[in-house]
DNA sequence: AACAAGACCTGCATGC
DNA sequence: TGCATGCAGGTCTTGT
């Protein structure tokens, strides 16, 4: 499901529901997911008090005034449901939580790519699922010149890398493509033949993009919900991502000439795009 | 070092 | 109807 736009969505819902509660009792009903669940999750979690949820790169964070963080990942099919019951949890509901303040909800994950682990909040900064992860793009950390440098040495094809969070985080296979189309930017150029012109282009345009995301509550394809049910609709703006066919939404080009925005596999993504306006 | 390909899972749409 | 195939919002590991 989530790219930085429906994690942060998910956060900002979850910290509006939960922050302040206290952990009556947490149920695991199996023993974890692309990694096994801590043995000692439960008792971790019971009886603490939720003190902040925040969100860094595609990894949600809960942290608990004994100083342990709830860190996990949704993976591509993850999500949290803030209207589970504990008496009749749905399938593939891998951990129901439930606060004293009558809060009840699951993580719900069919495909059970995501991870849900515990990580001292102290240690984070060293936790391997978080070092060398790069700077948040909507933070002013993410500059044409800290872009520039992180793909110098890459000539690998631009979309892709936008994908690596090492160079930066959070963009994942709608984003890059929408953001690639903004910036007029063909998706298959080489990363280090970018002018600082055109990163600096890219860099206001997956901000931008990101930006108007989150407000709309993220893009709802199938799995995506707000932890309140709602869907997410920024689907509805995409220019390019699973348009393959339809004439581009910018540039107005004679459809029978150009076939429309098409589609290729990069590696082993689909990629949508314009080859009339990104070059 | 950087890149491509495969692996991990389930569910859904499509075509025969 | 059933079955096979391919595809899906992400990362991690392996091999070149």
């Amino acid at each position: 499901m989530p790219e930085l736009p429906e994690v942060e969505t998910v956060c900002r819902g979850l910290s509006r529901a939960l922050v302040g509660h206290r952990i009556a009792w947490v149920e695991v009903r199996r023993a974890g997911l692309r990694q096994p669940f801590p043995a000692d999750l439960a008792e971790v979690l019971s009886g603490q008090r939720i003190e902040r949820i925040w969100r860094r790169a595609k990894y949600y964070h809960w942290l608990l005034e004994n100083g342990q963080v709830l860190l996990g990942h949704l993976g591509m099919s993850g999500s949290f449901d803030l209207s589970a019951d504990r008496l009749a949890p749905r399938r593939h509901d891998h951990v129901l939580i439930g606060t004293e303040e009558g809060a009840c909800v699951a993580y719900h994950d069919p495909r059970r790519f995501g991870v849900m682990t515990l990580c001292a909040f102290d240690a984070l900064a060293q936790h391997p699922l978080l070092a060398g992860l790069g700077p948040e793009p909507l933070s002013e950390d993410f500059t044409a010149e800290v872009f520039a440098q992180a793909v110098a040495r890459r000539s690998a094809p631009i979309k892709p890398v936008l994908m690596d969070a090492s160079v930066v985080v959070g963009i994942g296979n709608i984003y890059a493509s929408e953001a690639l189309f903004r910036a007029e930017i063909s998706p298959l150029r080489p990363a280090n033949s970018l002018t600082t012109e055109e990163l600096a282009r890219l860099v206001a345009c997956i901000q931008q993009t990101l930006a108007e995301a989150i407000v709309a509550g993220g893009s709802t394809l199938r799995d995506h919900r707000q932890v309140d049910g709602t869907l997410g609709y920024f689907q509805h703006r995409f220019a390019v991502y699973d348009r393959a066919g339809e004439p581009c939404p910018n540039c107005h080009c004679d459809l029978a000439r150009t076939g429309g925005i098409k589609r290729l596999t990069q590696a082993g993504r689909s990629t949508f795009y314009c080859a009339e306006r990104q070059r």
